[in-house]
DNA sequence: AAATAAAATGAGAATGATTATCATTTTCGT
DNA sequence: ACGAAAATGATAATCATTCTCATTTTATTT
């Protein structure tokens, strides 16, 4: 359920309908600018800023250049995903697991530690990059 | 086994040294430029690169602000573990655990990705800090 | 609706960490 | 020791992000 009322200026408006719109994407801030090219930088940096501040969008760090990302988080679960890296083609995979759950759950459990799924980056090969080298 | 020839410089070596005395610390650039003040550093970013590159040191990327951190991981991963990172109080954990094991040979048989072990670093709230935080 | 307070805006400057440059020096294999 | 390859180092360049502050917009109170 939407909640009109936060939306207190057209640009915060805009850039969450922009998020909706690409909410199966992780968005950088250069895309986000392309995205929104009416909402100055320093305003959009601001907005993603209060947006992630007030949980509706999710900042994640990707990759060996640490170059971070953007998602809107909406009522369903997109957001209970992880992610799998080819340090060789550099492609990203959007994995939702329910052995990562258990997982996770035992790790909790087990040894007392709450992971934070939305930050867990697994790098390794994928497949094309496997048989692309016989391996 | 620490194969002393691949020191080849002693910026390298120092740097190096500076690295296993703190092997028990994460450190960000600004304490290795302090603890490292006769490297130049543009030529401590290279060894520091080609360090992360040749698998000796790791680097982590904690906390909201994102600040990255290194340690020495000592010569290649024969160590068999992962890490466990608080983004609360920076702990960093070493886990041994084979639920782990199954999680990657379930990701390598099902989805057909390798993952690197030696990469795989889970942020979230340790136990202490969950305590401390009535969470 | 008018007045006032509070928050958001926007253009450009400032910051700060990282990377590039390139002539010089050092290292390594032969 | 010789020449190729790699590393160095001082500085400039880059680039994302933050800051500034006068102005505009939005919210709240009469």
């Amino acid at each position: 359920m939407i909640d009109v009322m936060k939306y207190q200026t057209k640009h915060k408006y805009k850039l969450i309908s922009y998020l909706k719109r690409n909410q199966d994407k992780h968005l950088s801030m250069v895309e986000l600018q392309k995205g929104c090219k009416d909402i100055p930088v320093a305003t959009l940096y601001r907005l993603v800023d209060s947006l992630i501040e007030e949980g509706s969008v999710r900042k994640y760090i990707i990759g060996p250049n640490s170059s971070c990302c953007f998602q809107y988080i909406g009522d369903g679960d997109l957001h209970h995903h992880f992610h799998l890296i080819c340090e060789k083609c550099g492609k990203l995979i959007h994995l939702e697991c329910g052995e990562v759950d258990h997982l996770l759950e035992h790790i909790k459990e087990d040894h007392g530690f709450s992971v934070d799924i939305s930050k867990v980056n697994l790098y390794g090969l994928c497949e094309d990059c496997k048989k692309e080298n016989n391996l």
